[in-house]
DNA sequence: AAGATAGGCTTAATCGATTAAATTGCAACA
DNA sequence: TGTTGCAATTTAATCGATTAAGCCTATCTT
């Protein structure tokens, strides 16, 4: 039951490990192997079903062919399409994927963090949480690679992967406006990171740029942990202090779920009294009564970008800085 | 640059790396290892910030601490919230998670699972695809502990954790009858597992004790790589043959997508023409503008007990099966 | 006082590979 | 014939841990 070693093939064939490990990984040529033994370990190979044993690879040769991946949670739909277009990615480079929810909490990834250092993952991609700045900058000093997704640190010289919130939000911003639409809310997350940042000015100028007022403090912004529970009430309050407002910028998938939930019990109507834009795509659009306009981030461009820096810095080809924004799209739904 | 070992820490203190060994790994008492030698070797390995390395760990212990987790596709909000929950559970059991997505393609599962078995996993837990039995056959035979999710193989004797589908199904369609549907479609995969079997038989049975007729021929099957095609497409058939249909039980989530979104284009009112349940819970759900009734399985409890048995298998406590049916709930949300 | 016991630590083999360096055998060349 | 050169293969160190076995020294027993 004892899995096969190169040392079980050697014996069978009567020849030296070394032997062994050079025809198996091709390296034939550069060892000088002969053609005929090469071809009788191989065949020996097979018929013993050897596997080759990555760990021990990995010992000796200081790669994992694994990378790490760390993002807020692996069943919210964004983080596991990106880690679907990352797993099929990675498996080009030949690296597999070991993945880690942080939940948005520092602590949770800086353990996260350690135990994929602990597997010596060859690198990371990272969806940082807010507070996460001092491991990040640790990973840098240790030089290892990484790749931050979805969001960055502006003080923290980083390759990065991120959707162009600011234009993505402005777009869309510009669009409820463009269908005359007065007060427009947002709804966020409670966050300092740059996305949720970035995403509220693009809002706040698009409505300077309509010529729409930008101080009414129309967003509102919700706590990662209790968005279902929280939605509904600052919603609520918000209709209550603007009883005029005929629109909502919803700042993810989550936040969206939640506040068209919030609408449709309260029965707004989509959109003739109420005009809405979502940040991300969800299936779930598709069975809502009225056609959704949204913001698509491009998930398999992200995540081969990522992937691509990645496997370059873990090959040490590329010292310099990778710092891609993609565009996202608006996909304007609406009847006109 | 170099991480640090226990070689490192064992120079710095002047001792063997032997005792660091013992003292890091809390084997002092076993190994009788002094107090105050043992006192200085933590804190120089906190103070050169030793990190163990797991893979060296693995190699020598025969043990990678990894489970392999095997889905049809992360990306699929069922697998992805089972991900989450097999994610959790195994830290708790100081596991760390590497995932693959099959596509629900025998050789892509295969391809899996041999790289999985190069990077020692200490087992699997598989959603398994049509026609792998042989692969789980030969995990088997290797004495590979592994645990099957969401579908099994009658014929193979294996730990497995599955929802009782038959009683899931049956009992939805029941409560359609219930409703005083009389004419009740299935829509499928076209899929020899037994998942999907059991909810084909659930339904008919349904059928039979509620007194219709269940020679029709309303299940229709789809296939697993062209859902959003088919769907449309078979429905549009069975409406044509049938237009006197007034229910559809869906077999899953993707299929319950794709057929409300084809109700919702051509116009069919729920529940007033059509009567829908959906086999799994989504949220979209609370988009679409009725209440819909659904069966909801126990991710949480799933994912558990498959990593509970997993754990279980791996340390050898229990070589007897452990079979494990969850009951999942119809959770009614029409309005009576 | 001699032998036994226990405490404290080191030695060295091992896990399964990789790979630089050494070795062997043989043919070709001067 | 003796030397060189090259092809083919082996040797052995190494990666970073674990751990059984061994070796002192000091203390306890009788």
């Amino acid at each position: 039951m004892k899995r096969v070693s190169i040392k079980d093939i050697a014996q069978a064939v009567g020849v030296s490990t070394a032997l062994v490990s050079y025809v198996l990984n091709n390296k034939e040529k550069e060892a000088r192997v002969g053609q005929k033994i090469a071809e009788v370990i191989r065949v020996k190979a097979r018929e013993l079903g050897y596997q080759p044993n990555q760990i021990a690879k990995s010992l000796k040769t200081g790669r994992s062919q694994t990378i790490g991946l760390i993002v807020a949670d692996i069943s919210n739909p964004f983080f596991a399409n990106i880690a679907r277009t990352i797993e099929d990615e990675a498996k080009k480079y030949n690296y597999t994927v070991i993945f880690g929810s942080s939940d948005e909490a520092a602590d949770k990834s800086q353990n996260l963090i350690n135990i994929l250092l602990e597997r010596q993952v060859d690198g990371f991609i990272i969806a940082p949480t807010e507070g996460s700045e001092e491991q990040i900058r640790s990973l840098q000093d240790q030089r290892i690679p990484f790749v931050l997704i979805d969001r960055y640190f502006p003080d923290i010289q980083t390759n990065f992967v991120v959707t162009n919130n600011y234009q993505a939000s402005y777009q869309a911003v510009r669009h409820l406006a463009g269908q005359h639409r007065k007060k427009i809310a947002m709804i966020a997350y409670k966050s300092e990171l740059v996305h949720m940042k970035e995403r509220e000015r693009g809002y706040l100028d698009a409505l300077k740029d309509s010529g729409l007022d930008s101080d009414l403090n129309l967003v509102k912004e919700i706590s990662y942990n209790f968005i279902q529970r929280e939605v509904g009430e600052v919603m609520g309050q918000l209709m209550r202090g603007h009883p005029d407002i005929d629109a909502f910028f919803f700042g993810s998938n989550a936040l969206s779920m939640g506040g068209l939930r919030y609408l449709n019990r309260n029965n707004y109507r989509i959109p003739e009294t109420i005009s809405v834009v979502c940040f991300d795509e969800s299936e779930a659009f598709d069975l809502f009564y009225a056609p959704l306009t949204f913001v698509n981030q491009p998930l398999l461009e992200m995540g081969k970008e990522a992937v691509r820096i990645l496997a370059e810095q873990i090959s040490g080809k590329q010292p310099q800085l990778d710092q891609v924004f993609v565009d996202s799209a608006l996909i304007v739904r609406e009847k006109h």
